[in-house]
DNA sequence: CCAAATGTGACTCTTAACATCACATATTGG
DNA sequence: CCAATATGTGATGTTAAGAGTCACATTTGG
């Protein structure tokens, strides 16, 4: 794909960053500086998971950003859908040949097989919640 | 997913289309004809398949491509990864913060997650053979 | 040898994501 | 109220990857 997009772990990054975050809260600034990142990036991405109702976001002076739900209740599915990523897969968009059945309904078909890819990714995804994943992070620290 | 690339969908499209073509047998330029692009850009796209194995390219004059093996044995996810297209998903390449947990770890658990749902993408490809697709493709034609 | 096909390296063009700036907007503390 | 400090977001420059193209080497049938 174009460049490859690194939304989703950033995304993921920030999530699981508030979930280990001493109270729970932080703001765009120390965010970032776990991500390493530039902090208008971060908010960026905070924007997205903030509209998508996983994060919720207060803004002014001790503005600060809190996880929407405890993390058991919350996939990384959701976190994919929220971030924004592009779809894994992408179509050409050549012009159809009308003389080969191929070139005729290749498209339709193609769209078929990687709605049914995407769908199995993304239930790949649905079976692993924030939870989980932050655990995964805690057992490498030992 | 991610910076989108056509090489599946290319790969696929002539994959699809020398299964369907009177006598198996095509040539580039025919192939070029068929997905409208570049006649390189399919010989490209075809010498990949040919080096996985997946069609047979005789050169010289009156050279051109066959299917390797009956569509029946020859599956999507074959085609996917002899298309070279890049993975669905990327991490960010930023430095570590030494201080945070969720930074020191989060790649390599990342890196897990996506192994995974890259596996689920693949076993879902494999599902799918080349003549299921071109029963597909002929099914849009009734 | 010659014609016609594939194979491939090199190059340009285009596009999409990243990165960053600037500034609007919001809200709290004093 | 107002100054300080957050977040929100449009605009813009930078960069990397893929698409598209050309040139030419290589192969092979006649």
């Amino acid at each position: 794909m174009s460049a490859k997009s690194v939304q989703f772990a950033v995304a993921t990054h920030i999530m699981a960053a508030l979930g280990v975050c001493p109270g729970g809260e932080a703001g765009s600034a120390l965010l970032a500086e776990s991500v390493k990142a530039n902090p208008t990036f971060v908010r960026k991405s905070l924007s997205k998971l903030s509209k998508a109702g996983l994060v919720v976001t207060t803004r002014g002076k001790s503005g600060a950003s809190v996880l929407a739900r405890p993390p058991k209740q919350i996939t990384l599915l959701d976190i994919y859908r929220a971030s924004g990523a592009p779809r894994a897969f992408a179509i050409h968009s050549y012009p159809v040949e009308k003389r080969c059945p191929v070139s005729r309904n290749l498209k339709e078909c193609m769209s078929a097989v990687l709605f049914q890819t995407q769908k199995s990714l993304e239930k790949s995804l649905a079976n692993i919640t924030l939870a989980d994943f932050i655990g995964q992070i805690r057992a490498k620290e030992r």
